[in-house]
DNA sequence: ATGTGCGATGTTATAATATAACTAATTCTG
DNA sequence: CAGAATTAGTTATATTATAACATCGCACAT
């Protein structure tokens, strides 16, 4: 990774973190490209990537979106709580249900690597 | 809904039961203009969003695609197992899972409406 | 039976998301 | 430094999804 790419990743981190709702990919460009106003959907795409392997960010695959991890600690497996109403992405831990999941799926010979769980609903603070 | 609408979502419905693995909208819409040559991407959309509410289908969110319910009692939410190398998708009935999905969010204030689990891993055939 | 109103379908165009394929730059290594 | 290998830039295009409007067809009131 070059110098341009950890640019990107951090500015993508910074941008993700002041926002508790997701970001679209061509979002992100927009907003990158308010700084480098040359950039492409690649370079985005690269550092999203990037940021997606090393567990720093979280693909909401039910909203093509992204956010950042809000454990800076674990990056481990997350629920994420999606708010219909503001749209804001909670990351919850809830390890036990991971394990049942995998130990269920096991049952009929299925080897879990990937868990995705995304859950919509209304948040706390909309109810 | 008119003749055509549920001709095309028995169309589709066939054909995703005749497989076990997901079908992409225009791959659907490949596949019905075999028979239905003029017909356009809103048409296999609009049939399939109908199959969706009434829990005929199911969305991987993670793929953009589609396949039929494998449970003769619909609307039962479930877990989508994937399977990386083959690509079979089978649907399992965990209904303690989502339930104790939804009261650990409840927890936090957050009321579940919408569970979405999709699991990536290897099938018995191919482990 | 006829017009008319409304929901379903058809059609065209385009938006939104994502990646392939290639070129240029950089940086790593001997 | 030369050459190899990796990273980034660029162009083009593939894939997924929907907006917007035209048209059809049927239920129903007259």
């Amino acid at each position: 990774m070059g110098k341009r790419g950890k640019q990107m990743q951090r500015e993508i981190l910074t941008i993700l973190r002041d926002s508790k709702s997701p970001y679209s990919a061509y979002t992100l460009l927009e907003r990158l490209q308010e700084i480098y106003p040359k950039i492409a959907p690649p370079t985005v795409y690269r550092a999203l990537a990037a940021l997606g392997e090393r567990g720093q960010i979280h693909r909401l695959e039910s909203l093509n979106a992204f956010v950042a991890c809000q454990s800076e600690a674990h990056h481990q497996t997350s629920v994420l709580s999606i708010c219909e109403d503001c749209g804001v992405v909670e990351e919850n831990f809830e390890p036990d249900i991971f394990s049942r999941l995998s130990a269920a799926l096991r049952k009929s010979g299925f080897s879990a690597q990937r868990h995705i769980i995304e859950v919509n609903g209304i948040c706390a603070s909309c109810g």
